[in-house]
DNA sequence: CCGGTATATTGACAACTGTCGATACATCGA
DNA sequence: TCGATGTATCGACAGTTGTCAATATACCGG
């Protein structure tokens, strides 16, 4: 039998869910959406995100300044982007380097059709 | 004069800003943004999303049902989303007719390219 | 004008969240 | 090994948020 037509979006856990404005979200799609959403819905995160986006990889002590926030705060920033799956962490040394995950965002772009 | 190369995402208040990956958001920009995402954080606010878009147009009395929540609930819900400009609000007699606003779901897939 | 119905607002409360200081852990250079 | 540095975790606290019962407001039919 054919696969569902509709392109299926990727979540955590092997969620999956239909574009949002195609068919009504289910109950544990919906919380899983709204977990990356919530991610994305605190400005010091967004400006976050769009500085390691800016700087292609960026470690955790450059953060601080630009950002203007205290060291655990920039830790606790990132975990959750990383939870979220909206940022990767590597550990280089001393130094926490973080990149943007595209395909997160992509996907992202793509429940939002 | 040129104008700027990358396209603006259109905010509220006249606020704009360049697509997150393209360069850091300012603070405005992120607090805006954010208000936005903030908004579709909430797995209630998903479905409820889901179901108006669904339906075209929903009346709020017939959304208490399929998300399980009280009828104030709701409409804290469909304010929240009405305020972040995803949703468009009409009353016809007593009903509040819910409907998208596809644009604004536009302007947030922009923001993430 | 009145009773019924759909919606918005208010007040209250538990749960969650963003923030920081203090502290612990990990890694490097000397 | 030791001190310095970058990061994570913990504890605490103020502010925000999701929820509902109670109430108020708006609108319709008769």
């Amino acid at each position: 039998m054919a696969a569902k037509r509709t392109a299926l979006i990727e979540l955590d856990d092997g969620v999956c869910c239909a574009p949002l404005l195609v068919a009504p979200l289910a109950d544990d799609e919906a919380t899983e959406l709204a977990l990356v959403f919530a991610a994305l819905g605190d400005p010091v995160r967004l400006r976050l995100l769009s500085l390691v986006a800016a700087g292609g990889e960026v470690c955790s002590c450059d953060l601080e300044a630009p950002l203007g926030k205290s060291q655990p705060t920039i830790s606790h920033h990132t975990k959750v982007l990383a939870d979220a799956g909206l940022l990767t962490g590597e550990k280089r040394g001393r130094w926490m380097m973080w990149r943007i995950v595209p395909d997160r965002l992509e996907a992202l772009r793509a429940a939002l059709a």
